[in-house]
DNA sequence: GGTAGACCTGGACGC
DNA sequence: GCGTCCAGGTCTACC
């Protein structure tokens, strides 16, 4: 079955796929295009569907092979605005864009959605798996959470859904160190699944828009595993673009790009995006740092 | 508030 | 093939 949702314009789905390296990320996948984006979800109901999107005017398609019942279509149609930030409006932030030549772009390309997962649970774990390692060992680390410990896809039994915090939450810190190589961060991905299943903590009140940025920031911080750098990306990935996620990417780029290649640290390159204000962190996202 | 050391893995490198 | 070194953020203890 198909389903259409409407976009607040400009829009590319491309610009979304291509916004971060998330869909390289299991169960996200993409064409050679990055036209298209085909995953495997949990629903609530506890089935287990792939679902393939793509670009249409003023809007998305999405394809479901399995029929979805009302429930499941609502909670489908919520998940995909949510992961693709549909109703969001940049207008404000373009108009500023529109006198920075490294930004001036972003409209023509309908840049600015940062591609989201389902659940902030998901986006939460996959930013703590990028942390202190390579972005090969990023990969290799959720890949082997989906294939371990998510629940496949009826049609095809190789095709998995991110788990559950329910899910991760049976597991053990060892088996996770062992069979995910999650290293010493097995520990703090087992404490949030549990918190989370177990109803202590709920993650997904974070996406709400009423909770001032100081203090959602300070909630993301409390949790095991999410520093300064995590917490700032997380931000972004919520809409709120305050804080800059400086990695040591970021160094080396602003460095180069503003410093002669001197050694900088964080507050240098807050230095130089802070003139930008609510919009600083997205302006660090959206920068041509082609030259 | 700032700093040092430990955490863990994989890749690069030298032998 | 083996051992060593290093890069990558966060946490904890300490000053």
């Amino acid at each position: 079955m198909e389903i259409f949702l409407d976009a607040r314009p400009p829009f590319s789905l491309t610009a979304v796929i291509c916004s971060h390296g998330w869909v390289q990320l299991a169960p996200f996948e993409t064409d050679e295009n990055h036209s298209t984006i085909e995953t495997v979800l949990e629903l609530g109901s506890g089935r287990v569907v792939e679902l393939l999107i793509w670009e249409r005017a003023e809007g998305v398609g999405i394809f479901s092979e399995l029929p979805l019942t009302n429930a499941d279509q609502a909670e489908v149609e919520q998940k995909v605005t949510w992961m693709l930030d549909l109703e969001q409006d940049f207008s404000t932030f373009y108009a500023l864009a529109a006198n920075e030549p490294k930004l001036a772009q972003a409209a023509n390309h309908a840049r600015g959605r940062i591609l989201r997962c389902p659940t902030l649970f998901e986006d939460i774990l996959k930013t703590i798996t990028t942390t202190n390692t390579t972005w090969g060992g990023t990969k290799r680390m959720v890949r082997a959470l989906v294939e371990t410990y998510g629940a496949a896809l009826p049609s095809d039994l190789s095709r998995r859904a991110f788990p559950t915090p329910q899910r991760l939450a049976a597991a053990d810190a060892e088996a996770l160190r062992r069979e995910c190589k999650l290293g010493y961060r097995a520990p703090y991905v087992l404490e949030l699944a549990q918190s989370v299943a177990a109803g202590d903590l709920d993650v997904e009140a974070l996406k709400s828009k009423d909770l001032p940025t100081t203090e959602l920031r300070k909630r993301l911080l409390a949790i095991k595993g999410v520093g300064d750098y995590a917490a700032a990306n997380l931000l972004v990935i919520l809409g709120r673009y305050d804080y800059i996620p400086v990695d040591s990417w970021a160094l080396k780029m602003v460095s180069n790009e503003f410093y002669h290649g001197e050694a900088i640290g964080r507050k240098e390159v807050e230095a130089i995006f802070q003139p930008w204000g609510v919009w600083q962190g997205l302006a660090f996202w959206l920068w041509d740092w082609s030259d």
